[in-house]
DNA sequence: TCGTTTTCTGACCGTATGGTCAAGGTTGAG
DNA sequence: CTCAACCTTGACCATACGGTCAGAAAACGA
């Protein structure tokens, strides 16, 4: 009668719970770690039974690869505001803007991220070896040729990719301690923009490729 | 006889069993976080039956706790380095060397702290709130008083210290990525050696506080 | 309506974990 | 040597965890 024009409503059911469950996965790895998260815990915050979980992510680790698979993702989706980028002030300044968004957006996905790699990268040591290097290589290839054009000073691209990481997912990762420094409040609005502000100017003046005012 | 210069064998063993224990703790905890450790892997490593553990540190977590405060005390002895300084360059270069410098020789040690802070401190927050805080608060004057004597751009002094902070423990935290990224081999003494070179070249140039010939 | 496929779930199981305990060993002062 | 304080440890326990399974329920296609 009405028609099938919806993908129907086994697989859409099958979409929402995994959905369900990806999510509440996410947060319950980020905050209690690989270890301490426990099915029965992913479960309640998902609103499904244990047994429902197992049926659509066989173990516990295979659940937690998927996570970590989609964290992935969206981490080599940001990368695209490297490229095509004329000179190190847009493109890495486009980097800090999606990557501070990523921070602000999916703090679970990183801290879940940043657990991942900080034990050792049991389950993503291949994305690693692969995908990342592969990435890594290409960027780093990108800054030597805007430092040879001398559109930047002679930084070691490498740590100036490092660093570029390292300050932005530090909002997310310690996004607690920040809280507290901040009196017990999350960052608003106003204080997420200063903090990228912050960031891109310091970077960018600092591997000389920043607004040439000396200050102000 | 030879009179009791030492300070007895039992209060000896006693320290020397403790420091065994904790120094494997601090290992098993960065490596598979607080939920994964188990106590039966501590005692293994430390090289001694699980139950002498309990005999030292009655619970898991107070055992826990032990590891993150003695952390938490290296943490605020490389603060020293901040004070005193007449200008950025030295303190704030000086922060670097020691946060850098503690990344290399405690890296299981800053993998604690951080998978602490990024499970919401727990065990901790007490010590954000108070010390922590109060540190903080301490650093941002000084900076300050640098910014108003104009030797460094007015940046923002909290988002500066957060940037210090994620910056050196990056190297750390992120170790096994950095690794890998290095072709499997961890980061040699002339490599450190840039690392921390281009750290403190890009912060300080970026807050207007480095040497100040333009490039090479 | 009927039969088939997919989804759901309470009950259950083997294992591993944090923690306990009692008995025995070691140390050192008097 | 004696005795009390301290240290060591194998065996044990209750619990909680990841995972299984049989069967009920729901969703289709014909």
């Amino acid at each position: 009668m009405s028609g099938n024009q919806r993908p129907g409503k086994r697989s859409e059911t099958r979409r929402e719970n995994e959905r369900l469950i990806l999510e509440a996965a996410e947060k319950v790895f980020a905050e209690a770690g690989y270890g301490g998260a426990t099915m029965q815990l992913i479960a309640d915050m998902a609103g499904l039974p244990k047994a429902n979980l197992h049926y659509y992510f066989t173990t516990k680790e295979e659940l937690y690869r998927t996570v970590v698979a989609r964290i992935f993702e969206i981490w080599l989706h940001a990368a695209e505001s490297f490229d095509n980028a004329p000179s190190p002030v847009e493109g890495i300044g486009a980097y800090i803007d999606a990557k501070m968004e990523i921070s602000r957006r999916h703090p679970f996905g990183s801290k879940v991220w940043a657990s991942e790699v900080m034990h050792g990268a049991p389950v993503i040591q291949d994305y690693l070896e692969t995908t990342l290097r592969d990435w890594t290589d290409g960027r780093i290839g990108a800054i030597q040729r805007w430092i040879d054009a001398g559109l930047m000073d002679p930084v070691d691209p490498r740590h100036l990719l490092y660093m570029l990481w390292a300050t932005t997912q530090h909002y997310a990762d310690f996004g607690h301690q920040i809280e507290t420094l901040n009196g017990g409040a999350a960052l608003d609005a106003a204080q997420w923009a200063a903090a990228t502000d912050n960031v891109k100017r310091i970077i960018l003046r600092g591997i000389g490729a920043g607004d040439t005012r000396p200050d102000f």
